[in-house]
DNA sequence: GTCTATATTGTGATAGAC
DNA sequence: GTCTATCACAATATAGAC
């Protein structure tokens, strides 16, 4: 963040050196706990526990507990968004395409909680708010599909399946992931994009 | 499960013909709402009304509601377990990657219910329970990683990349369709199974 | 095999002191 | 901004009649 840490800056001592503030920390908690719980599985006495508060001290900063829910899962696609459009921008289709599936996969892992839960627990929240994340989630799918259509059109990777289809297989390559990658296992997220990025472009065939 | 099948009490005369039990109507409809709600996010009442009982009359066929999504979490991994098998038995190692790769996606989306739940809902599991249940999962990693492994051998497929990682790709490949597949869309499963077989083997490069 | 009634604990959320 | 105390109700599960 482009934070200025000026020392006139007005506001009360804020310093970049602070850590997370309780805000933060509770986004963080409910986020971990969403992912290894479920939203329904976590009570808010578990998560202020987590905060280190009394769970009525959780209403000071959100209103409801869904509330905390639709924070994280528009956040979790925001993210991606940001992520993947820095990693592609300036870079010629099929680097781009590389960039993309590097950026999303090295993102999702380093905000699992975060993502993990907006992929598995959007369910949980009310139908109003359900199309909201839907519609960022739409949104993220778009600047993918603009990675896949520009890498088409530069004769990079073959036009006889739709860009629709192409992305379908991609996205399942990159989302599963999530799920059964261990950070403390042989293979780095980078090792695995590599490698999904070969199989993806080359194939399996030998 | 509260299955008291042992042969001294055999009802006589069961037909084939007979519709779902009230057991099995409990099981399907169990697996219906925990996958469209959470395991936590399902109560007893909602399950009972479901099945058209009342929640106390539940506890005829189960212990208790931690037993249903563990029947459910088991069976989903044997049915996987159970297609994939019988769908490359006797097929050519090249044939067999493409039977299992087919098979494996009708089963599960005629079985979604059962299989997203087994997916995704084993962390709502004791401890105890969810080590057996990833037991399960772990046999049918293995027959999907002999069918890969045969395909290497036969030299069908790459050998530069090892079975274990080509098997990472394939299972993103397979796992991620239960979430965003529609059954009303214009894709069959059978032409979405078509697709990721030529992608996987092919690769998208131009 | 299904019911009514209920025990017991847990839940999200609020009131109001400090 | 955090606390203690508490409300109103929902949760899983049991008891025992029919």
């Amino acid at each position: 963040m482009a934070t200025t840490n000026s020392a006139t800056k007005k506001k009360p001592a804020v310093r970049a050196a602070d850590a997370d503030g309780t805000e933060q920390r509770l986004l963080r908690e409910a986020a971990h706990l969403f992912r290894k719980q479920g939203f329904a599985g976590t009570s808010t006495r578990e998560l202020a526990a987590a905060v280190g508060l009394q769970s009525a001290s959780l209403y000071h900063y959100m209103e409801s507990k869904e509330d905390l829910l639709y924070a994280i899962c528009v956040s979790g696609n925001q993210l991606m968004i940001d992520a993947v459009t820095k990693a592609i921008e300036g870079r010629e289709p099929i680097e781009a395409l590389y960039a993309a599936i590097r950026a999303h996969l090295t993102t999702a892992i380093e905000n699992r909680d975060v993502y993990l839960t907006t992929l598995a627990e959007v369910k949980s929240l009310s139908p109003r708010r359900r199309r909201e994340v839907q519609k960022t989630r739409q949104g993220y799918a778009e600047v993918l599909a603009g990675v896949v259509e520009r890498a088409q059109e530069a004769g990079d990777i073959r036009t006889d399946i739709s860009a629709d289809h192409l992305m379908l297989v991609l996205r399942n390559l990159l989302s599963w992931t999530l799920f059964w990658f261990r950070t403390d296992g042989d293979l780095s997220i980078e090792q695995f994009a590599d490698l999904g990025s070969k199989v993806f472009l080359e194939g399996a065939r030998a």
